[in-house]
DNA sequence: CGCTTTTGACCAGCGC
DNA sequence: GCGCTGGTCAAAAGCG
């Protein structure tokens, strides 16, 4: 039930729970994720970029920002293995994404760029607790892959941000969980464990802010 | 009863 | 041009 940073990146050892509290969504190891991100490859990061919009509110110990290439998980050649551990941009958007469908227009289009990337995670459980909800929208056997690929959708009403979970197929142990767009919406477990911490703070100012005052008043 | 998951079908891009 | 493959839809089933 752990989960480990993979691909030697930041070896942010965090607690190995499937489930971290809530709290710990608070601070997400943004500084530790080698990720880029964006679909505009001139305009994305370099390697070694930190993101550039803002976490998925990761609650996982540990992500390593994945290449998005054809055949990366367990598809062709498994080449995710090997080159795992090689940070670039995402700038997926072209190609396969998105299409199918039945209907006019609506299903088979092809699919706008939109910021995306993925991560790693060793961990017996594929799908993590990100602090989002996420609707499966389908399943899919991957070539080369023993294990299937699952597509999940956040339920948010107005919030158009998709996943993709595959696990690893040279090393089981590692889930690779691919974020496409971005959730204009609070988190709503870190809304919930932030908000007594809120609560606190309101508190704590406006007792700052009543000392100030004596302060103030008594210097006077 | 409402929401989520499962699953088969559909469709379009890509490679050969 | 054809087949393969990946991504999505949508109906049915399952669950709380």
């Amino acid at each position: 039930m752990e989960s480990s940073l993979l691909g030697g990146i930041g070896s942010h050892q965090q607690q190995p729970s499937p489930h971290l509290p809530p709290s710990y969504l608070a601070s997400p190891p943004q500084a530790e994720l080698q990720q880029t991100c964006g679909n505009d490859a001139a305009s994305a990061p370099g390697p070694g970029a930190v993101s550039c919009y803002p976490p998925p509110a990761v609650d996982w110990p540990a992500a390593l920002l994945l290449p998005r290439e054809p055949g990366e998980l367990g598809g062709a050649e498994s080449g995710a293995g090997s080159s795992a551990s090689t940070t670039t941009t995402t700038g997926d958007g072209d190609g396969k994404a998105a299409k199918g469908g039945k209907g006019s227009g609506g299903r088979g289009r092809k699919k706008a760029s939109r910021p995306r990337f993925a991560f790693q995670t060793r961990s017996e459980n594929d799908v993590l607790d990100d602090g989002y909800r996420w609707r499966k929208y389908g399943q899919k056997a991957v070539k080369n892959s023993p294990y299937p690929r699952s597509y999940y959708r956040c339920t948010h009403h107005t919030c158009n941000v998709k996943k993709q979970v595959q696990r690893m197929a040279k090393d089981t142990g590692i889930v690779v969980t691919t974020y496409e767009g971005v959730h204009n919406h609070p988190c709503e477990k870190l809304m919930e464990a932030l908000s007594p911490i809120l609560k606190q703070l309101q508190l704590l100012s406006q007792i700052q802010q009543c000392s100030a005052n004596q302060l103030i008043g008594g210097s006077i």
